[in-house]
DNA sequence: ATAGGGTTAG
């Protein structure tokens, strides 16, 4: 398994120059330990040491343990302890990295203190004893062993160790705050664990309490901030941090810029990326960083800017499995099939990179939003055969969505029926989405039966139950679910549509409202669009609307939804060959798909409407989505 | 030797 321990015929650690000063033997070692490039590197040198008998210096065989478990994967274990157990005496430092690399770390422990004189365990032996500890209470135990070792009860390394380990245990956030209100000393680590301590909770307050306290914020702070709000689904206050951190005249890394691009991202505004793009340009990060690249393609995807996120792609030295998941996910959103299929074929057979559960949640969304149900199947199956990739819940949510949305209803549920793992609201969900488009109002009261007990203070399913009736024109059932939801104290979620204008004012609609200043010109300039399209054709799509009225009173209410709003904000404050960007928070209905693909060709206008979950391209009376939604 | 990083469905 081992290459063979000879020297060879080329030179040993070709990088290395040799000292022009003589130095001592062991110093010159350690630094060619340190430099190997590679395991048979590694291994020659460890054949060096045997030769020179040096394999019972505690000094250089710690070295060369530490460096073969770097590797990955590591040599395994038991040779790591043969090559420890030839040194005689060895020394704490010895005993600690072994104690790193064993997958019994304790056990090593134990045998390091019952030798006679037992090694002084050094701050270090105590974090790698915390690093693999799993319980709250075997890292307290210990954490109170240190302490009656004495020595320790105020040591920095253990204290600051202690309180991310009390976090990585599962959030015991006093225990992590406990230690660091002892410490008699703190550095900027202890201050940084605390912060992240606090926002990997979710607890953005004490999070930014504790910053503002901390006297010296450094770059790692600052960056612990920006992607704490990120993660936390507050892009707002990360963008914000990011200013901050700016005007504050701090360095920023590639780490904050993955913050701030991923804040963008969740804003989902095409202007921010432009900004954000700018700063990464600055710094130089934008080809060089595979983790930068790949938070930036999935930031234009999810902004609209697909094509950007294309010249990202092409653009970076280097590609992950991050990178190609998020494009696959970022074409499917857009509606590219066909392109994420190809991308996924490139990565599986042009690279060396493995596809992940994640990367075919991308390629099966987009089968499902293009309506290719026999390649969904095919890359299903090719999934669990060939890369052995268990389906999760979530692929059966994208087979469900693939089914239903074709119009094999009564499959998915089938398949909903008999699959091996518990199906959760995603799951039903889109069998409910599926009823919807097709009517089905049977599986759809199935679906939702299990949505309201899986997920009984989430709106939308009721919404949609009740428009399925509604379609079908069953007025008592419909009747029947709003009393359900008055009952359990469920309020609408408002539809609203948005759009930035070239400030970056947000513009916010709501059907039929007219608060905005502007109200009367956008009402007066939406009838003269709908005036123009009537002359091409356009009759209102009166099904859409859901409530039991007049004709007339449906074309009024249509008139008045939101992105329909937008669209003539739209018109109205942008040039004539700007792309209008609209953003909806609900599904966008018939009718205003019909209108905004009328416009865009009546109006000579490049159209984008990002709803709740995809994306769509308005340009000369078509849709990217094929109107498969 | 100890702190901050990107891809996920309805």
């Amino acid at each position: 398994m081992f290459p063979p321990m000879e020297l060879g015929s080329k030179p040993l650690f070709p990088s290395i120059p040799l000292p022009t000063q003589p130095k001592p033997l062991e110093t010159f070692l350690f630094s060619a330990l340190a430099a190997a490039a590679s395991l048979p590197h590694l291994h020659q040198a460890h054949a060096v040491l045997l030769r020179l008998g040096l394999h019972s210096s505690s000094f250089l065989i710690s070295k060369l343990l530490r460096r073969l478990s770097e590797h990955q994967p590591p040599p395994p274990y038991p040779h790591l302890l043969s090559i420890f157990s030839r040194v005689p005496n060895p020394n704490s430092f010895l005993w600690t990295t072994l104690l790193r690399a064993s997958p019994e770390p304790f056990a090593v422990y134990s045998q390091m203190r019952s030798r006679s004189p037992p090694p002084p365990p050094l701050s270090f032996t105590f974090s790698a004893l915390l690093k693999s500890s799993t319980s709250a209470s075997a890292g307290a135990q210990v954490h109170a062993h240190a302490i009656s070792l004495g020595g320790f009860d105020a040591d920095l390394f253990v204290q600051n160790t202690l309180i991310d380990f009390y976090v990585r245990c599962g959030g015991h956030l006093h225990s992590a705050r406990r230690v660091f209100d002892g410490m008699p000393v703190r550095d900027f680590i202890s201050w940084t664990s605390l912060i992240v301590a606090y926002s990997k909770n979710g607890e953005m307050e004490p999070a930014g309490e504790v910053f503002e306290r901390f006297p010296e914020k450094d770059r790692v702070a600052w960056t612990a901030m920006v992607t704490g709000y990120a993660q936390n689904a507050r892009p707002r206050e990360a963008l914000e941090t990011f200013d901050r951190m700016l005007a504050a005249g701090v360095e920023f890394d590639e780490v904050t810029l993955v913050g701030a691009v991923s804040a963008v991202a969740q804003l989902g505004s095409a202007r921010h990326a432009g900004w954000v793009r700018g700063v990464v340009d600055r710094a130089g990060f934008s080809s060089g960083n595979v983790v930068v690249g790949s938070a930036m393609v999935d930031m234009y995807g999810k902004c609209g800017l697909i094509d950007e996120a294309g010249l990202v792609f092409e653009s970076m030295r280097q590609r992950n499995v991050f990178t190609f998941s998020a494009m696959i996910s970022g074409l499917a959103a857009h509606g590219r099939a066909g392109e994420a299929i190809t991308m996924f074929r490139e990565m599986v057979s042009g690279t060396a990179i493995k596809p992940n559960w994640v990367t075919f949640i991308g390629l099966l969304t987009a089968c499902s939003h293009a309506g290719m149900v026999e390649e969904g199947r095919y890359y299903f199956k090719q999934m669990k055969d060939k890369y052995g990739i268990v389906p999760s819940a979530d692929h059966y949510a994208c087979m469900v969505d693939l089914l239903g949305r074709a119009g094999l209803v009564e499959e998915a549920l089938d398949m909903i029926q008999s699959m091996p793992v518990e199906p959760h609201g995603g799951v039903w969900g889109a069998l409910l989405g599926a009823c919807r488009i097709h009517g089905k109002t049977h599986v759809a009261r199935i679906a939702a039966e299990h949505l309201f007990e899986l997920e009984p203070n989430c709106i939308g399913n009721y919404v949609l139950l009740s428009n399925i009736y509604a379609s079908a024109g069953m007025w008592d059932e419909v009747t029947q679910v709003r009393k359900l939801m008055r009952r359990r104290n469920l309020r609408k979620d408002p539809a609203s549509s948005w759009m930035e204008n070239k400030d970056g004012v947000v513009h916010e609609f709501f059907a039929g409202d007219d608060k905005h200043p502007m109200s009367r010109k956008i009402k007066e300039a939406l009838e003269e669009i709908l005036c123009r399209l009537k002359l091409d054709g356009y009759q209102p799509v009166l099904s859409s609307v859901v409530y039991d009225v007049s004709d007339d009173e449906k074309e009024r209410l249509l008139k008045g939804h939101s992105e329909k709003l937008a669209l003539a904000f739209g018109v109205l404050t942008t040039g004539t060959g700007d792309t209008i960007r609209i953003v909806k928070n609900l599904r966008t209905c018939e009718d205003c798909h019909v209108v905004m693909k009328m416009a865009s060709k009546v109006m000579q206008r490049k159209i984008v409407l990002r709803d709740n979950l995809r994306f769509h391209h308005f340009q000369n009376g078509e849709c990217s989505c094929g109107e498969f939604w």
